[in-house]
DNA sequence: GATGAATGAGGGTTCATTCAT
DNA sequence: TATGAATGAACCCTCATTCAT
C-alpha cells in the first residue's frame, strides 16, 4: 500500500472542510478562513496546495462527483428486470454517502453555480448525463421515448425534492423512507402505464 | 384607489430587483450594489427605505411568502373530491407567479438561510404549516394517518424536486409538464393505494 | 414683549438639542440626525435654519460664550476687595448654568475643537481674554505681575478640572464642594503669598 | 533580550499612531485611514494585528494606563514625608510622558468615552482607582477623613485642569511651572490646615 | 415653514490573494 | 512544507447635503 506523502492528505483534508463549510454556512460562499480553521491549517495553505479558492472548490466537486458515480457504477450491473434496474438507480441516488446534509448540501451549492462556474457546469453536465442516460436505459423497455423522458423528469425531481429536505428541513425525514416513497410512486406509475396500455 | 406615493414604488422596485438579482448571482449573497444598480438607483436608497439590508430581504421574502398564499387560498374553496383538493394544491405550487427561475431561486435562497436566519425562519415556518395542513386535511379522507404523513412528504418532495429544474435547469422543463406528471404520479399511486385496501 | 416668530423658537430648540446631543455622544462629533430627532423635527430643518452643520455648532457655542459672559458679567461690578473680587469670579465659573454635564460637555466639545476651526477659535479666545483679564486685574493689587500670571493659571487649572469632572465623572462631586474648594485653595495660598512678602 | 517579530514592532506603532491621530484629529473620532497612514501601513493592517478598531483602541488606552501606572509606582516608593508623598504623586502626573499633548489628548478621550465603553471603563475605574488611593494614603496622617477626600478631589481637579491645558492651549504653559504652582497650592493649603488645628 | 427623496463621500470590516520567509 | 505579513477590492452602513415639493 503506498504511503500518502503530506500533500494528498492535506488536500482531503481541505476537501473535506469545504464540504462541511459549505454546509454550516447555509449555501452562503464559504471562505477560506473559515475552510481553513475547520482542517486546523492556516489560510495561506490553500494557495499552496490548490492555487486559488476555485481550484479548491473544483476538486471539492470532483471529488463528490466521483463518489457518486461510484455509488452508481457498483451495482447497477447487477440488476436484471427494468424495475430492478430503476430501484437500483434510485438506491444509488439515496445511498448514504450522497444523504448526509452535508454532501446534499454540497450539491445544491455547487449546482446552484452552474450557470455562472463553467468549471462546475462541466463537472455536473457529465453527472447528470451519465443519470439520466441510466434511468432512460432501464424505462426503455418498458414505454415510448416520450413517455420515458417525461418520467425520467418525474423521478429524478422527487430524488431532488428528498435531498433538498435532507438538506435543510429539520424534521430530517429517514432516507430509507425516502426511498421507499420513491419507489412507491414509481412502481405505482409504472404498473398503471402498463395496465393502461394493456 | 389610492394612489402610490414614491416610497411604496421605490419599495416595489428595490423588492423586484432583490429577487431578480438573487436569481442572478446563482444564491451567491446579492450585494446592494447589485440590487440598486438593477433598480436604477443609489446604494444609499436602501437605507432610507429599509434601513438595512437584512430588512429589506424580510420584506421581499414576506412579499413571495405572501403572494404564494394568496395563489393558494384563491383556488382551495372550490375543489370538491380529496383528488380534486390535491390537484388545485398542486396547480397552486406550480401557479406562473410561483414557477419563473427568479421567484424560484429566491425561494431556495432564503429557505437555505432559515437555519441562520430567524426572520426568515419565522416566514418560511408560517407558509410551510399553510402547506402541509392543507395536504393533509385534503388527504384524511383517503387513508391513515400515518399514510398520510408520507403521502404528503412525497407530494411535496416531488414539488420541490421541480422547483429546483426551473430554477436551475437550463432545458427549461415545461410548468404544464412538471405539473402533469406530479398529478400523475399523485393519482397513480392513490388508486394502487384504494386498490390495496380493496 | 415682541412675540416670536416660529424661526427663532425653532433654531433655540435646535441648540439645544445640539447641547443634550453633544453630552449624551460623549464628545463624538453629534450627527444631524440625532440633533433633529431630539428637537423632534426632521434632518432637513437643519439646512433650512442654518444652512450648515457647522453653522448650526458656531451658533450654539455661540449661545454658551454668552449666557457664560453674562453669568460673569452680572456680578463683577458689586465686588470690593480683590478676596471679593476673585470670589466672584470663581462664583461666576461655577454657577449653576456653567455646571451641567451637558454644559460642561459642549464646552470641552467646542473647545478641543478650536485648534481645527477658525469660527470657534474665535469665540473661545473672546472668552478666554475675557476671563483671564479679569482674573488678573482683581489680582493685581495683590502681588507682583509675574506671580499674577502663575495664580491665574492655577485658578484656572483648578475650575478646568473641577469642570472635567462634572461632565464625566459619575460621583458627581457638588458644585458648592467644588466652589469652596476652590476658593480655599486660592485663599490659602493668598495669604501664605502676603505672609512671605511680609 | 528577546527579539521582537514584526508583529510586536507593527502593534506598538499602530498604537503611537492612535495616540498622535487622536490628537491632531481634536478628539474627534480618529478614523483607521489616518491612523494606518500615519503608520505607513494600509487600512487591513488593523485587522490583522487588531482584528477591529475597538481593539485597537483598547490596547492603546491599556498602554497609557500601563506607562502612567509604571511613572506612579517607581517614585512613591521612596518617599517618607506625607508632604514628599504628595510631591512624588504630583511628580508622577505631571512626568514628561504623561504631559505631552498627544498623551493627554488621548486620556481625554477614552475618558470621555468612559460612559459609553466598558471597555475603556473598566481600564479607566482601575487607574483612577490606584491614584486615588495612593493620594488619600498621603495625606491621611494629616487630616480628618472627611477632608482627605476633599482634599485629594481638589487636587486631582488641579492637575487634570492643567492636563488640559497641555492639551489645547496654544500657549503651552511648561510642565514645570504647572507642577510647581499645583505643589505650591497644596503646601498652602496644607500648611494653612495645620495651623487651624493648631 | 417643513419634509421626504436621493445621493456621494467616507467609515469599518471581510476576504482572497501575493509574497517573503 | 507551512505560515505570517500585507494589501486592495468589495461589502454594508452612516451621514451631511441638495433638491423638489
Amino acid at each position: 500500500m503506498p504511503k500518502l506523502g503530506v500533500g494528498p492528505i492535506r488536500r482531503k483534508e481541505l476537501i473535506a472542510a469545504t464540504i462541511a463549510i459549505i454546509h454550516e454556512s447555509s449555501l452562503n460562499e464559504p471562505t477560506l478562513a473559515a475552510i481553513s480553521a475547520r482542517a486546523g491549517l492556516s489560510t495561506s495553505i490553500v494557495n499552496h496546495y490548490f492555487k486559488t479558492k476555485q481550484k479548491l472548490l473544483e476538486e471539492t466537486f470532483r471529488e463528490l462527483a466521483g463518489v457518486f458515480i461510484g455509488e452508481f457504477a457498483l451495482s447497477i450491473a447487477s440488476a436484471k428486470t427494468p424495475i430492478d434496474k430503476i430501484n437500483v438507480i434510485i438506491d444509488a441516488n439515496f445511498a448514504p454517502s450522497q444523504c448526509t446534509p452535508e454532501v446534499v448540501s454540497a450539491w445544491l451549492w455547487f449546482w446552484a453555480r452552474v450557470p455562472i462556474n463553467d468549471a462546475f457546469a462541466e463537472i455536473e453536465h457529465t453527472v447528470d448525463n451519465h443519470v439520466v442516460n441510466e434511468i432512460k436505459r432501464a424505462l426503455q423497455p418498458l414505454m415510448s421515448e416520450g413517455d420515458v423522458e417525461d418520467f425520467a423528469e418525474g423521478i429524478m425531481a422527487i430524488m431532488y425534492g428528498f435531498w433538498l429536505r435532507f438538506a435543510f428541513d429539520p424534521k430530517k425525514l429517514p432516507v430509507e423512507t425516502a426511498c421507499r416513497i420513491t419507489k412507491d410512486l414509481v412502481a405505482s406509475r409504472i404498473s398503471e402505464y402498463q395496465s393502461d396500455i394493456a
